[in-house]
DNA sequence: GGCGAAAATGGTAGCGGTACCATTTGGGGA
DNA sequence: TCCCCAAATGGTACCGCTACCATTTTCGCC
């Protein structure tokens, strides 16, 4: 089933039935319609794979996300979907695993798609890739954490320091003085929110009670009983900061079970702001950064770049916002 | 950059280079090393579109979803791309927000990827899409709820219809007597298990209290007040069964709030079982359907396929368990 | 050393579109 | 009516790779 064989039905040259597919406006409305015809009569879909060779323009746009199961960059990949979807984009995913080499591995076989456009979270570590990204000329968008090393192109974000470091202060500013980090398997984007904590509280003349940063991929690892052990630790922690608001629930929970008060006894914060969040009891204390909109505005810089056809690289810091409630 | 510079550079022919990038053994280890070292210096990439056309092979996958930001589905995602990340596959990845229409669209545009798989979401609804299908002679799995009519070539998932009524079952036999049923917005498979709880408790010679299907896309719909306000209305009310977990937890906040114990002055079951639902206080009553499985097995059929070359449909129940926690 | 079969390598054509340029058609103004 | 320019349509080559078959090389064995 080819455009040869819709040309021959509808009585015209295999141009013109790639011209009524791409370009409709520049064929003549009934010459137009006789195409249309033939194309339904025959079921015919176009062959992307040959026209992505042909004219160079794939419409496909490659992410990288580290999780899929993780509903901040579920949400991300949403927004950037909805926007390509309306520009007739197939988007193509591949998740890291929180992993380097796979995000390598995966980065340059995606290239060979011929992706427009190629978006990644966070800095890219592999210089070899950062490269061929580089030299293969597509947008290249980086989301999620902002950092000014390792961007290649474009990015799209917050600075995940800087939230950190404000949640740092919006504990300590509450009264939290003997103040605990602790994050999921995997995160490392969760070392800099460690780090911005031990900086502020440093600037205070204070430090943290601990910072538990579980072994990547253990898959033993119970963030609830471990929570339980560190509290048990360090029984003067009067708060957690905990790297993602799953994390921070399922510590409200435990201590619940414990019958510690939160934020009575325990004060708990979190990061991402689930729907969740704010229907808890308590509601919980959180960084919102709109992952929905990280994920179109990505999208956007996407399909501009593609239409005006310039390249100038275009860094968003859409910022984050404290929330505080009910769990501080 | 094309396969022909790396031949030129290695000194053999076109097709050399592209038996050792596709089948490496039935080339000589010399020669195998030299494109290699032609390959890295040039930082070749294969152009997979070319590829596609010429072979016939995309190394495609599509996946159409109602939504990726109900964590069901991307675990369902999750299992079928990590099966097929190990085959060398890419996914393609569409969510359809739960509409018909937007579902037949893209299936037909990613047709025109050539995958050589289609994984969707529950059954077809429109014929031509279906006859299309079954045309481009690809593998089609479909996930999630099986129903005989409207599969096309293979199934993985569950019964949708007898989870429900197992769990009608389970409440009805736990005591309670008056039971209601809530879902999320925008799930029409919830519609069927509405009916299965009416079914069940009719067969006791009980109705529902209530059955709430939110409208579609209702961009204002909140669930939390819009349970209260069901229960206000239905006081009698001993039990609720929500369609989804995170709509069953949002019950449960808001009980809380009230001050309505739970199970004790009304008990609540989910659908899904979500990490979160076996933590809570009290832990969550549900229907465990192991979406990672779904995707998994999903990937299986798709890569035995590919192997055997064989095109035998591949009917398979996973069957779902009733976990019965605290909250019932 | 010569033979034959298997292994390794190469030449050619074509996959199904679109870019580029050429040609034909249409229509308004002199 | 003719001319000219724009709109509409068509012919040809080629995108980068691989299927298919042909050819060359290798190697075990008599």
């Amino acid at each position: 089933m080819s455009i040869r064989k819709v040309a021959d039905l509808a009585g015209v040259a295999p141009i013109t039935v790639s011209r009524v597919i791409n370009t409709p406006d520049k064929v003549k409305t009934d010459t137009r319609e006789r195409v249309q015809r033939a194309i339904d009569r025959l079921n015919y879909v176009p062959n992307l794979a040959a026209s992505t060779l042909s004219s160079k323009r794939s419409r496909i746009v490659a992410i990288l996300v580290p999780t899929l199961s993780n509903p901040m960059f579920s949400d991300v990949i949403q927004g950037l979907a909805d926007v390509l979807r309306a520009e007739d984009y197939h988007l193509i995913i591949g998740d890291t695993r929180y992993s380097q080499a796979t995000e390598s591995t995966l980065a340059m076989e995606m290239l060979g798609r011929l992706p427009e456009a190629m978006v990644l979270t966070g800095p890219i570590g592999d210089e070899r890739v950062r490269r061929l990204l580089a030299r293969a000329g597509i947008t290249v968008v980086q989301i999620w954490d902002l950092q000014p090393s390792g961007t290649i192109d474009s990015a799209v974000g917050f600075n995940n320091y800087a939230a950190a470091h404000a949640m740092a202060r919006h504990l300590v500013e509450a009264g939290y003085k003997r103040i605990g980090f602790m994050a999921m398997v995997g995160d490392e984007r969760a070392k800099e929110r460690r780090c911005a904590l031990a900086a502020y509280l440093a600037e205070r003349g204070m430090a943290p009670t601990f910072e538990a940063l579980p072994p990547r991929f253990d898959p033993m690892y119970d963030p609830s009983s471990d929570f339980v052990r560190l509290i048990d630790q360090h029984p003067e922690t009067d708060a957690v900061f905990c790297a993602s608001d799953m994390l921070a629930h399922l510590a409200v929970f435990a201590c619940q079970r414990r019958g510690w008060a939160v934020p009575g006894r325990l004060a708990l914060a979190g990061f991402g702001d689930l729907p969740l969040s704010a229907k808890t009891v308590p509601t919980l204390t959180t960084i919102r950064v709109n992952q929905y909109e990280i994920g179109r505005r990505a999208g956007e810089i996407i399909i501009n770049r593609a239409r005006s056809g310039r390249r100038r690289p275009d860094i968003q810091d859409l910022g984050f916002e404290i929330v505080r409630r009910e769990s501080t």
